[in-house]
DNA sequence: TGACTTAGGGAACAATCTTTCCCTAAATGG
DNA sequence: CCATTTAGGGAAAGATTGTTCCCTAAGTCA
């Protein structure tokens, strides 16, 4: 027999006292500027304002505070792409704001910060298999909706039907996340318009 | 008074009995697939085949060996990007050759194993001044050899006079910086030839 | 040959870090 | 209102790490 839709009342015991989502907003923020081993869980404590104690109670272990935290900051990095996206009009539009997107991200103190995908790929990706697949299918997402743009952009003439919509999108990953690089290291392009419009030569 | 000019015979004491180099080599290797943080000192002397306390005297502390590492890094590197330049006749050949070589670097074994530059860029140029100063050399060094063969391509005029050498040279960098990226993720472009081909119609 | 200097190796040390444990607090259910 | 469940917090434990120390070995210098 299958239990009847059970009203979904409070939890158990004692209610959790703290947001998870701005408890792990502070750690993404940890994480981005220190990347995973760097962190301690003095570090989490401290920026997440809990006992660690506490956040052992609410997470199996160091690695899933990551894991939950790089799975955060995808979902919020996605919906703000997808925002950029959605503003502009035309398909090349849209790629122009996509670009431009990125290369803000990698400017100033944001780019100092640090992207947690790049961070986690190069950390990560060889010792755990779980944030490899995660940075596989956020870079294939991404290439996918580089790639998708591209074809709304022969569909609508805005873009040279003769290049290659998937190579190209991959090329402009590279580039973008090759930025987060440079942003890290405070050397992002001064001109994001600039830059931007050198990018767009790919679509030619 | 000026100390005479003393023949450099052997120093002092006992003699090392293995190549600084050839363990440096390995310290290289280790350090590109792990990073700093998650290499211990014990990953070190097995792979450098020395005990813990032979790796002391020959160098202050982990972070110095790290530092040496890297320094031969860029070196070896350097030299063969700066070959693999040389054997190209035009300028724009020459750009093809690097950026060839820089995809090829991506790839496969070579491209997991990752890249020291962007692993300490994105590991250690927040926390480590002088590790922030070789990345900030690195990046701007190759950034000029970058704009020197575009500015080549433009006196030979295989490379159109309108573009911007500087600029564009900033965005290359980020796309092979990238390349490292999704490299380190398995992600690299299958297609080396295809994906210069696209990244030639930045000099457009 | 004997004094001196530097290298090799590994045990010992000191610090740090992750995780567990335990006690108290705050909620629900019968 | 007492039993039960889960959270908060911090001390304690257990594991790991970076570094030092010390003894032996292999050279040079006088």
């Amino acid at each position: 027999m299958a239990k009847l839709p059970q009203e979904v009342g409070r939890p158990r015991g004692r209610p959790r006292e703290f947001d998870l989502d701005e408890a792990l907003d502070k750690a993404i923020r940890v994480f981005r500027e220190q990347g995973y081993n760097a962190t301690s869980i003095g570090d989490l404590t401290e920026a997440m304002g809990l006992a660690s104690g506490s956040i052992y109670k609410a997470f199996k272990d160091k690695r899933t505070v990551f894991l939950a935290a790089l799975d955060r900051y995808m979902l919020l990095r996605n919906e703000q792409i997808a925002a950029v996206a959605r503003a502009a009009r035309t398909a090349r539009e849209r790629l122009r704001a996509v670009l431009g997107f990125y290369v803000e991200s990698a400017k100033g103190v944001e780019g100092r910060r640090g992207c947690m995908v790049v961070g986690s790929a190069i950390e990560l990706a060889i010792a755990d298999r779980e944030v490899a697949a995660r940075i596989t299918a956020a870079l294939s997402r991404n290439e996918a909706l580089l790639a998708d743009l591209i074809r709304q952009g022969q569909a609508d003439r805005s873009i040279p039907g003769k290049i290659d919509p998937d190579e190209t999108a991959r090329v402009m990953i590279c580039l973008t996340q090759g930025l987060r690089v440079v942003g890290r290291a405070g050397r992002a392009p001064a001109d994001t318009s600039a830059a931007v419009d050198i990018a767009m030569k790919l679509l030619a």
